[in-house]
DNA sequence: AGCACGCCGACT
DNA sequence: GTCGGCGTGCTC
C-alpha cells in the first residue's frame, strides 16, 4: 500500500499538501522533508502520515528527500505551532518554518558543525614525548596531546605549536587530523555556592512548587531585590531533577550578564540563542538544546520555540519588556507563547519583573497567576531618593539644568558614577528655520529628520541626507537645531567635565561588534564617569558604582496618544531609578520635567509603582482597553493612501459577529512610512472567540485581494 | 509568495 | 495581427 504524508510548507496558503513516500516506513510528525512545489524544491514539515487521499491521485508528487532521522520539531512544538498559527492568524507552514533555526530552513542535514582537530593515532599513543627530545617542536605537540585529547588549529596557534612539525608527525603516522563536532558549551562553576536568601526570597522559593504541573508565577520584586538569586536556586532544583531550564530575556544585551551569573553558579552545559550568532552557531546551539545535551537554554524571544526534550521550567525575565513582542512577520508575544507552552507541557513558568506589565499584574491580582512579592532590596541596599527638577524654573542648556549639573559635579567629586538617561539619539530631533518656521522632514515618511554629527537621518526609514545650509522654503541661513539628543548632551558634558570619562550608550555608539561589551566593562571598573544613553540603559544592567541617575526628558511619554504610553513611562522611570544605589551607597535620582505635578511623578517619588499601575488599570477598565477587552489590528498599506484606505473601507462592509466592534479605518500614527501609506482597522471584543471569528472572516477577504499589502496583529502593542 | 493563464489596449 | 498590461487562481 502506498503511504502519503501531509506536509506544511512555508507558503502563503493555509492548507497542507500531500506527497507520496517511496517506502512504506511511516515518518514521524515534525520531520523535515524536501518536496517539489511548483517549479521549486521546498522544505516542509510532516504533519501526519495517511493511507488514502481525497483528491486526484495523478497530481500527487513524491517526496524528494527525507531530511531528518529525528524529527526537527517535537510533537509538543508542533502542537504549540498549531496554537500560535490559530491565535496570531498566521499560516501554519510559515510558523513552523520560523520555529526552526535559519540553518535548518534549507535542505541541510540537522548536524552540528565540525572543527578540524589533531589527535594521536594508536601508534602515536605508544610514543613517549621524551623519545622526541631531539625534536623539541614535535615533542611539544606530543606532550600537549598527552594532556589534551584533541587540539584545534586555533588552539595550536595560541599554544605556539608549529603546524609544519604537525605535518611531519602526520607523515610518521603518529598524529592524525580529524573533523569533530563543535563541543557543547560546558562550564566549570567558579562560585557554585548559593547565596543566603532573606526571608522574603526564601518564601518565594518555597512557594514555587516544581512538581505541581502547570502554574504561572509572577515574581514582582523591586529593583535590586535579588530576583535572580531566587531563580538560580529554583533552577538548581530543576537541574537536580534532571530537567532542562529555558530562560528568556528581552534582548541580546542582557544575555552577557545573565550568562556570567549562570556560568559562575552552575557546573553544566548551556545553549545560547540570540540574534548575535551566525547561522552555524545558532544551528549548533539549537541542536544542543534539541538533543537535550544543553541543560540550560538562555535566549531571546524566539528561543521559546526551541525543541527541548526534558523541559522542566521556563523563566521569563523582565516580562514587562516590549521587546518580547515581535513586530514583523509572525507577530507573537514571547511571554504569552511561553505561558501557553508551559501549559501545554504541564510545567511551571516564572515571570519576573520589578515593573510587571499591567496584563500580568491584572492576571496576578485575579489569581490566574500566583503572585510573589519581593519588597526589600537585598544586601541592605536602600531605595534611592527621588527628586523632581522643574524645568520651567531651571531652563536646561543642551538638555541639562543647573541643579542637575551641580549634582553631577558633587557625585563625581565623591568618586562615584553618574548615569543620564535620554531616550533620543543623535544631536537634535529637529532642524528648523527661525525665519519662516520650516522644518527638515523626510521625503519618505511623516517624520522630522534628526540632526546627527555629519548628516540628517530619518529614524524611521534610515534614509540620510547631507546637512542643509539654507532653508528649503525661504532660503535664509537661519537654520537652528531644536531640542536635544544624546550626542548634544554628550558634547555639553565633554565641555563642562573635561577630565571625566563620558560614555555614550545608544544604538549609534554600540553598532560595532563588542562595542557595548567594552563600554560596559569600562563602567564596571568603577572609575568615576558619566554614562549617557537611551533606553538600553534601563534594561536590568548592574551598575554598582552609580549613585546618581538623571532623567533628562521623559515628558513626551506622559501625554502619548498610545494607550500603553503611560505604562511604559512608569516602567522606564522605575527601572532607570533602580539603576541607582545598587550597592552600599544611597542613590539619588533627579527627574527633569516641565510637568512636575503630574501624578505619575508623585508615584515614582514615593516608590508607588503598584499603586499607580492599579490606577492605570482602573482607567483601562473604564475605557474598555486591554486587559479588559481583547483587540486586534489590521493594517493595510500601499503607495497610494486612497488605495490603502479603500481596501479597509471595503473590508468594513463585511458583517461581523455581533459582539465585535470594528473601528476605522484610520491613518496609522505615522501614516506615511518609507513611501507607503498605512491605514488601520481595529477590532475589539469582550469575547476572545468572537474576536478570532471576526479576524478569520476579514482575513479570508484580504487573501482574495492582491492590491494592498496587509498584516494582522493580535494583542497589538500600540492602538 | 511565485508563476501561468487569460482577456483587453497600443504598437511594428 | 502581436506584445505586454496586470486581474485571477493554483500550487500536492
Amino acid at each position: 500500500m502506498t503511504l502519503f504524508v501531509e506536509v506544511a510548507l512555508p507558503v502563503r496558503v493555509n492548507t497542507p499538501f500531500t506527497y507520496q513516500l517511496s517506502t512504506d516506513e511511516p515518518l514521524d510528525a515534525g520531520t523535515r522533508v524536501l518536496v517539489p512545489f511548483n517549479a521549486k524544491q521546498l522544505v516542509g514539515i510532516v504533519l501526519c502520515c495517511k493511507n488514502e487521499i481525497d483528491f486526484d491521485p495523478k497530481k500527487v508528487k513524491p517526496v524528494t528527500k527525507v531530511l531528518d532521522t529525528t524529527p526537527a520539531l517535537s510533537a509538543d512544538m508542533l502542537e504549540l505551532a498549531r496554537w500560535v498559527s490559530q491565535y496570531y492568524h498566521y499560516r501554519l507552514g510559515e510558523c513552523l518554518s520560523l520555529m526552526l533555526p535559519k540553518g535548518l530552513r534549507g535542505d541541510n542535514p540537522a548536524q552540528k558543525s565540525t572543527v578540524s582537530v589533531t589527535q594521536l593515532t594508536d601508534k602515536g599513543k605508544l610514543v613517549h614525548p621524551n623519545q622526541l627530545a631531539k625534536k623539541p617542536k614535535q615533542q611539544a605537540w606530543l606532550s600537549q596531546l598527552n594532556s589534551q585529547a584533541a587540539i584545534s588549529s586555533k588552539q595550536a596557534t595560541s599554544l605556539e605549536l608549529s603546524p609544519s612539525s604537525r605535518n611531519t608527525l602526520i607523515k610518521q603516522g603518529l598524529v592524525v587530523k580529524t573533523d569533530l563536532p563543535i563541543p557543547i558549551l560546558h562550564n566549570q562553576a567558579t562560585d557554585p555556592n548559593a547565596l543566603e536568601l532573606n526571608t522574603e526570597q526564601q518564601t518565594v522559593l518555597d512557594n514555587i512548587a516544581l512538581d505541581a504541573g502547570f502554574q504561572c508565577h509572577l515574581i514582582f520584586g523591586v529593583t535590586g531585590s535579588g530576583k535572580t538569586e531566587v531563580f538560580l536556586q529554583l533552577m538548581q532544583q530543576v537541574l537536580d531533577q534532571n530537567k532542562q531550564v529555558l530562560i528568556l530575556v528581552p534582548e541580546i544585551s542582557l544575555i552577557d550578564q545573565t550568562i556570567k551569573r549562570l556560568k559562575a553558579r552552575f557546573d553544566t552545559t548551556f545553549a545560547l540563542l540570540h540574534s548575535g550568532l551566525n547561522d552555524t552557531q545558532r544551528n549548533d546551539a539549537w541542536l544542543d538544546a534539541r538533543s537535550g545535551d544543553a541543560r540550560i537554554v538562555l535566549g531571546t524571544r524566539s528561543s521559546v520555540f526551541c525543541t527541548l526534550p526534558d523541559l522542566g521550567l521556563i523563566i521569563v525575565d523582565e516580562e514587562h519588556d516590549g521587546a518580547y513582542k515581535q513586530n514583523d512577520t509572525l507577530r507573537y508575544h514571547g511571554r504569552d507563547v511561553a505561558i501557553v507552552r508551559a501549559q501545554k507541557q504541564n510545567i511551571p513558568v516564572v515571570l519576573a519583573s520589578a515593573t510587571p506589565s499591567l496584563e500580568s499584574l491584572h492576571n496576578a491580582l485575579n489569581n490566574r497567576f500566583v503572585l510573589h512579592r519581593l519588597t526589600q532590596r537585598a544586601a541592605n541596599a536602600q531605595m534611592p531618593f527621588i527628586e523632581m527638577v522643574n524645568l520651567k524654573q531651571h531652563e536646561p542648556v543642551d538638555g541639562i539644568s543647573q541643579p542637575l549639573h551641580s549634582r553631577i559635579q558633587q557625585h563625581l567629586e565623591h568618586n562615584k558614577q553618574v548615569l543620564l538617561f535620554l531616550n533620543r539619539r543623535g544631536f537634535a530631533p529637529t532642524v528648523m528655520c527661525t525665519e519662516c518656521g520650516w522644518q527638515a522632514v523626510c521625503h519618505q515618511c511623516d517624520a522630522r529628520l534628526t540632526l546627527h554629527k555629519n548628516q540628517l537621518i530619518c529614524h524611521h526609514c534610515n534614509q540620510s541626507q547631507p546637512i542643509l545650509r539654507q532653508c528649503k522654503s525661504c532660503s535664509s541661513h537661519s537654520l537652528t537645531a531644536i531640542g536635544n539628543g544624546t550626542v548634544r548632551s554628550e558634547m555639553y558634558l565633554e565641555t563642562h567635565f573635561p577630565n571625566t570619562h563620558i560614555i555614550r550608550l545608544d544604538k549609534d555608539s554600540t553598532q560595532t561588534k563588542d562595542a557595548l561589551k567594552t563600554q560596559l566593562e569600562i563602567i564596571s571598573n568603577g572609575e568615576p564617569c558619566i554614562i549617557i544613553g537611551t533606553q538600553m540603559l534601563a534594561k536590568g544592567h548592574h551598575f554598582d558604582q552609580v549613585t546618581l541617575v538623571g532623567v533628562l526628558d521623559c515628558d513626551s511619554g506622559l501625554f502619548s496618544a498610545d494607550f500603553k504610553g503611560e505604562e511604559r513611562t512608569l516602567q522606564l522611570l522605575t527601572q532607570v531609578a533602580g539603576r541607582s544605589g545598587r550597592a552600599k551607597d544611597l542613590g539619588e535620582v533627579l527627574i527633569q520635567t516641565y510637568h512636575p505635578t503630574h501624578p505619575l511623578f508623585q508615584a515614582i517619588e514615593n516608590n508607588q509603582y503598584e499603586f499607580y499601575a492599579q490606577q492605570l488599570l482602573d482607567a483601562r477598565h473604564d475605557m474598555l482597553l486591554p486587559p479588559f477587552n481583547f483587540s486586534a489590528l489590521i493594517q493595510a498599506d500601499h503607495q497610494y493612501a486612497y488605495t490603502a484606505e479603500s481596501a479597509l473601507i471595503a473590508l468594513k462592509q463585511i458583517p461581523l459577529p455581533p459582539q465585535v466592534d470594528c473601528i476605522g479605518p484610520m491613518p496609522a500614527f505615522m501614516a506615511k512610512l518609507a513611501n507607503r501609506y498605512r491605514f488601520h482597522l481595529v477590532l475589539k471584543s469582550q469575547h476572545r472567540s468572537q474576536l478570532h471569528m471576526a479576524i478569520t472572516i476579514l482575513q479570508n477577504a484580504l487573501q482574495k485581494q492582491s492590491k494592498v499589502r496587509w498584516f494582522i496583529d493580535v494583542d497589538p502593542n500600540e492602538l
